[in-house]
DNA sequence: CCCGTTGCGG
């Protein structure tokens, strides 16, 4: 039986057999209020749910407001109007109101159902409180809903965001009856904790147990294709969702396009992008996110300005990787107008405030970059790590090291990318000392395993001061096999300080790992022209020809006006090589004739 | 009522 709204506020109604009809044909704030109104001059009101209906419906329009004074001034509420209110909050991603009325429940004692718990546990989830989403965990199984597949999966889900995959595959290998969302909160945690093998081994234990999949999960294994660096296997899912029907889904589109860029197809990324019959502006920063992780900065710019003409202004992820892509070329003059853009259209907040900060200090503008450091209302990790990183790039080892002792004040804990960007800074600055102590604290106090990084950090440090000795025994202390970085950093010193013996040793095992970077070769090939074993440098400089060398040489890029002008070793292209060639020879000369010439006498920008 | 796409650092 279908009834009007008009009718039935004109008959008044009491039969509960009305009231769905009634709230879902309510879309306007007036009916709402209306239909309220007849309900508390009926019985009806007293009827199991129905004030949790209007609720729903203000819910529904948004109108958080209104619903919380419905429920405020309610006499008795029964657990289908804390629901009510508590999925209101939860639409709008509100979880300290949603705890705050699960907490009210509690206290007045209103017996949860299967859905408080639920959304209870959802909004643990967005305040990533672990401790808490437990208490709540065990309160629901104190009331019986230990085997509830909608509990259940907001729990794998809290553990998968938490980062805590153990403890998710314990509850749900314990489960009794798992619905889909079940399996895709634990393919999803997988494919987002960097266990891309185990998501797949989830997908397959899937198939094993004969569950239909959907495009959710879908979105999963992408993403673990996109992590697990196989393209052939990426392409044959995508093969797979083409026959499935599943390609048709925005996200599930998103996610390979996010796909392709991470293994570096990006002609088949922007291939399905043009494709792509709905965009959103997600899709958008995947795509232009994509082409700034891999360097193509043309491109970045170019999708902006398309991004604009499709009526999507630039948001906060797609200005990110236009900030990353002015920092990989030095394009100062685009970064300063995205940064103007910032402070005017979105807000300097931490994650961008950074990401320009980062800029500035990579397009040689350190002084900015520590300025806009200074001004940020709050700092994170990132941003430390990122200002400790600029001065030490830039041959400041002791501001760095200062930065770092302001950072100890604070209470965030530095991690070991702080203390990559901290002994890379004092290695930069021959502060061995201060390297050695930093190093050992690291270790001992902070109880950080160094990673490759920081032995390639610390054997640089040495060995750049000339203590090639002292590098080789840290390089026995470690427990793994040393790395290529390692190698590199040791024969860089021993070529500096003309230490034939060790690098001979040190050369060949770096030419065992078969560097793809031709900077590398060159090293090698150096270090045995300084030997004058010439037989040598004609068999690296063969094989430099021979195979080709994925990474190419390194060049300068200028920005001049906006323009930018690169130079390549012996490239003599620019239009005024001969003048800046004279320019380069005379600074030369000066410098040579200024002795003592100080690093800070160039100051800082 | 529970699960999905992009994003700052070495």
């Amino acid at each position: 039986m279908i009834f009007s709204i008009n009718n039935l506020l004109q008959i008044g109604f009491t039969d509960p057999k009305h009231l769905k009809a009634v709230v879902l044909a309510s879309k306007d704030k007036t009916t709402i209020t209306k239909l309220y109104a007849v309900m508390i001059k009926t019985n009806l009101s007293a009827h199991r749910n129905s004030i949790g209906r209007i609720i729903a419906s203000y819910a529904r329009i948004n109108d958080i407001a209104s619903a919380r004074k419905v429920f405020d001034e309610l006499p008795h509420r029964g657990v289908d109007t804390f629901n009510a209110m508590i999925i209101a909050c939860s639409r709008k991603e509100s979880p300290f109101e949603v705890l705050s009325l699960y907490n009210q429940m509690i206290r007045e004692s209103v017996r949860p159902d299967s859905s408080t718990f639920t959304v209870a546990l959802k909004a643990c989830v967005n305040l990533m409180d672990l401790k808490l989403g437990e208490q709540v965990w065990h309160k629901a199984v104190d009331f019986g809903y230990e085997n509830d597949e909608f509990v259940g999966s907001s729990l794998l889900n809290l553990y998968a965001k938490c980062g805590k995959m153990d403890k998710a595959m314990v509850v749900f290998d314990k489960m009794q009856r798992k619905d889909l969302v079940c399996w895709s909160s634990m393919l999803n945690g997988f494919a987002c904790n960097g266990q891309p093998r185990e998501a797949v081994d989830m997908y397959k234990r899937m198939q094993k147990e004969g569950i239909e999949e959907d495009e959710i999960v879908m979105v999963g294994l992408v993403q673990a294709c996109a992590n697990l660096g196989n393209p052939m296997l990426g392409l044959s899912l995508h093969g797979y969702l083409i026959r499935r029907d599943f390609d048709r889904d925005v996200v599930v589109q998103t996610s390979l396009v996010d796909m392709y860029t991470k293994n570096g197809h990006l002609d088949l990324a922007y291939q399905l992008f043009k494709k792509m019959s709905h965009k959103n502006a997600v899709s958008w920063g995947a795509l232009i996110s994509g082409f700034a992780q891999n360097g193509l900065v043309g491109n970045v710019l170019e999708f902006l300005m398309e991004m604009q003409s499709c009526g999507f202004e630039p948001d906060s992820v797609s200005l990110m990787s236009a900030l990353l892509a002015c920092a990989q070329i030095g394009f100062l003059k685009l970064g300063k107008s995205i940064h103007g853009y910032i402070v005017r259209r979105l807000a300097f907040d931490q994650v961008l405030g950074t990401a320009v900060i980062d800029m500035y200090s990579k397009c040689g503008a350190p002084s900015c970059a520590r300025t806009l450091f200074d001004r940020m209302d709050s700092r994170d990790l990132i941003s430390w790590n990122v200002i400790i990183a600029s001065y030490g790039v830039h041959g400041y080892g002791k501001e760095a090291l200062s930065l770092f002792l302001q950072m100890k004040e604070t209470k965030l804990k530095p991690d070991n990318s702080t203390f990559s960007s901290l002994l890379s800074a004092l290695s930069h600055s021959g502060l061995v000392e201060e390297g050695r102590y930093w190093f050992d604290l690291m270790i001992n106090e902070y109880k950080i395993q160094p990673s490759e990084k920081h032995y390639a950090c610390m054997v640089d440090l040495l060995a750049r001061a000339g203590r090639v000795e002292e590098a080789c025994e840290l390089i026995n202390s470690m427990n793994a096999e040393p790395g290529l970085a390692v190698w590199v950093a040791l024969l860089s010193g021993c070529h500096n300080h003309g230490k034939f013996l060790i690098g001979e040793v040190v050369a060949k095992k770096v030419l065992e790992s078969n560097p793809d970077d031709l900077g590398i070769h060159a090293l090698v090939s150096n270090f045995f022209a300084m030997e004058e074993k010439w037989d040598e440098v004609a068999g690296v400089r063969k094989n430099m020809r021979r195979t080709g060398m994925k990474k190419v040489p390194g060049y300068s890029l200028v920005e001049v006006n906006g323009d930018l002008h690169a130079f390549l070793m012996g490239d003599k292209s620019h239009h005024q090589h001969e003048n800046l060639k004279s320019m380069l020879d005379n600074l030369y000369q000066d410098m040579r004739g200024t002795r003592c010439l100080q690093k800070s006498e160039f100051g800082m920008i």
